[in-house]
DNA sequence: AACATTTTCAACCGCAGGAGT
DNA sequence: GACTCCTGCGGTTGAAAATGT
């Protein structure tokens, strides 16, 4: 089949030939080109003004999917899979809404890995994706290994330090920074993806992927403590945030703590993905295999 | 190595909603 | 309010790549 098609079905698109289907190399620098002197926006004046035998719609969802400088490659991280479980539990389908708390993660590529990898484990349980019951087996089932995953990653990584912008970029938000404590209750790495979500305000989340170091914050860690070098404890409050890596088996090496100061408010018991019995259930899993 | 099957993911389509007239 | 145009979203498709036999 041709790759031009004539377009008059809807008043979007002139009658002139317009190319269809992949995208060359010379498509891709003309699009590339005009963005970089133009901007982006306004779709249907690029696509006539640029030279392209391509419709607006075809020009934005090249640019945004695939050209955007910014876009991340590669399979997504436990983490990111984390993230998109929990976040479609609250969601659902809203992949746009979903993308925005992945930078560099396109809605179409969350879509993709919804349908392939998701939805195929549901038909293998045989359960309808869109169920209860499939939520409860990711949440049995599928969670703790990504959070296994999570630690192996960790753990294997000798590099492991936090980010060099972190600590700015909170104290910067209003936390003060102590340093000095040693090891932590591993039961607060079960709160990874709610922390990321949160991170995610403030920063990047490829810096995390560099680091593989693990940030918790102290409203998810309830049961925890921090232990401090002189194992003194203190509790984990709503709010704090702590920076760590994986040390040995189930110890996090704690090394720095920003502590929020006392207006901070965020309600994460209304999480539906983390509630205290979730915890508790995850950890019997996650331990277990 | 050759073919069949499955998986992945880029790109398309239709629809909804907002802005402008 | 009605109409057009444009943008963005979510569902779907199908070619290419990967994997299995």
């Amino acid at each position: 089949m041709s790759n031009i098609t004539k377009n008059r079905s809807n008043g979007n698109e002139e009658g002139a030939e317009q190319r269809k289907g992949p995208w060359t190399l010379e498509e891709d620098t003309l699009l590339t080109n005009y963005i970089s002197h133009n901007g982006e926006g306004r779709w249907n004046l690029l696509a006539k003004s640029s030279g392209l035998k391509r419709t607006g719609k075809s020009c934005r969802l090249r640019w945004l999917n695939y050209l955007k400088p910014d876009i991340k490659r590669g399979n997504l991280t436990p983490q990111e899979q984390l993230l998109i479980l929990e976040l479609h539990t609250k969601w659902g389908n809203r992949w746009s809404k979903i993308a925005q708390y992945l930078p560099g993660r396109t809605d179409n590529e969350i879509k993709n890995y919804w349908r392939t990898r998701v939805q195929k484990q549901a038909r293998q349980l045989n359960i309808d994706s869109n169920s209860h019951k499939f939520v409860e087996a990711v949440r049995s089932l599928w969670v703790p290994r990504l959070i296994h995953k999570m630690k192996d990653n960790t753990y294997t990584n000798t590099k492991a330090s936090p980010p060099d912008s972190l600590g700015p970029i909170l104290q910067d938000k209003g936390f003060t920074h102590e340093s000095g404590f040693n090891n932590i209750d591993c039961s607060t790495s079960i709160s990874m993806s709610q922390d990321l979500h949160k991170i995610s305000q403030f920063m990047d989340l490829s810096d995390l992927e560099t680091t593989s170091s693990l940030y918790f914050d102290g409203s998810q860690g309830r049961s925890s403590q921090c232990v401090s070098e002189d194992y003194s404890s203190f509790p984990c409050l709503e709010g704090d945030y702590m920076v760590a890596t994986m040390g040995n088996s189930g110890i996090l090496q704690m090394q720095d703590c920003y502590m929020a100061d006392s207006t901070y408010e965020e309600d994460v018991t209304q999480d539906p993905m983390w509630n205290m019995d979730d915890i508790w259930h995850f950890k019997e899993y996650a331990y277990l295999s």
